[in-house]
DNA sequence: CTTATATACAAACGTTTGTTTACCAGACCC
DNA sequence: GGGTCTGGTAAACAAACGTTTGTATATAAG
């Protein structure tokens, strides 16, 4: 997992200073905004100098960016996977995405809410590439309504409006309320990250009209 | 509305410079975060020199929290007076606090975000009051949601899950889908506030399991 | 006219910022 | 031993920060 610079694969005994440095950043980050966090709080962090920080990335912009990076990496995979798992049934796909999108924003929210909100702070170009990583996640979620729609098994007509609700209202909303969740949840209320994350998948089944269907029990 | 500080009630030609210098750091804020937007750049925004500010606030924090506090009790004004319409059945309250919600939080963006995600870099005990404010109007839909729950007109029980969701999570998935609208709602996407509004309040009543009853038109 | 008040300005304040530089200790290889 | 590399330190850099100061000007009151 964490491979160290240059040494043949020999694990050190700490975690390494780059992997360190970004934890503690991404920690800051968090807790006061990139631009009010500071090098030398950072590495303060890390029980080292302000210097040493550059022996390890090129700026302090830089460092934002490994921390972004890696949170849009690991997402986009967790949800491809999921997506498998959920099978061909619309229904079983959009709770396997709620459940695995929750899980990730409570568990790791610290890097899902500087991913968030962060990003306005790299330079354009980098910026985009963070932007398009979340677009490929909306993508995702939109797919899998236009699926249930086309085979029944979503209901999105308000009988008070002209039209049905557009699929990507509908997903900007479910994706809304699971990266959200993170920031509030806290584990010691006698709920559990796993816990929240089945709750969600049933409101967000409910949301789009998911019918219970014959094989699922009922109460 | 706006009141000039001292001229005989005659509206002046210009909106009066503390106002204006609210709007103006109220977008920087929104577009830069509080710490990285200078004393420098509000004033010049407005057409003055950095010192002006302090003839018109004692500090660039106490700019912030002028910002917030106008927001929050607009919002909740806005929240009782919406509650109020909703009559007393509670699924047709519950559409029109998540109208109203929707709506605060599209047209008036710019000070929604900065009151969400700005409060930490004010000092403790005005941090609290915004914490406050936003713990009353969470409070306000649990309200709501326990009423339409004991009279039956919503259904939260999972087949799948031991017990039924449980209020504050469903609470709080319904603010975060509305609050955070704001963040990526544009006019421009032939879709208008109004039907946006219109939409959730119809997502939210399916999220919840409220049955459409006789009396409700039927497509 | 005189006086007071509000508000603008330019300039400076001490501090902190991100980053660079020069130097040094230890590990490894031959 | 000597040579090279890695990754640390202390000190310095210009630039920018929030804020204070002294001063000018325009308006309104007495």
């Amino acid at each position: 997992m964490t491979r160290s610079r240059k040494t043949t694969d020999g694990a050190p005994a700490t975690t390494s200073m780059s992997r360190r440095i970004l934890d503690e950043a991404a920690r800051l980050f968090y807790e006061d905004g990139f631009p009010a966090t500071t090098v030398r709080k950072i590495t303060a962090a890390c029980g080292v100098t302000a210097g040493s920080l550059y022996n390890h990335y090129g700026s302090k912009e830089e460092v934002l960016y490994a921390i972004l990076k890696r949170a849009h990496e690991d997402s986009e995979r967790i949800l491809e996977e999921g997506l498998l798992r959920g099978g061909d049934r619309a229904d079983r796909q959009l709770a396997e995405l709620v459940r695995e999108l929750t899980l990730f924003h409570t568990e790791r929210r610290i890097e899902g809410l500087v991913a968030r909100t962060e990003w306005r702070h790299l330079p354009p170009d980098q910026a985009k590439e963070v932007l398009d990583a979340q677009q490929r996640v909306r993508r995702i979620f939109e797919r899998t309504l236009e699926r249930g729609l086309n085979t029944g098994r979503f209901r999105l007509n308000d009988p008070r409006s002209p039209g049905p609700a557009r699929v990507d209202v509908v997903a900007k909303a479910i994706l809304d309320m699971c990266i959200n969740a993170g920031q509030w949840f806290r584990p010691d209320g006698g709920l559990s990250a796993q816990e929240l994350a089945d709750q969600y998948a049933f409101l967000v089944l409910q949301l789009v009209g998911a019918a219970p269907e014959a094989g699922d029990r009922e109460s």
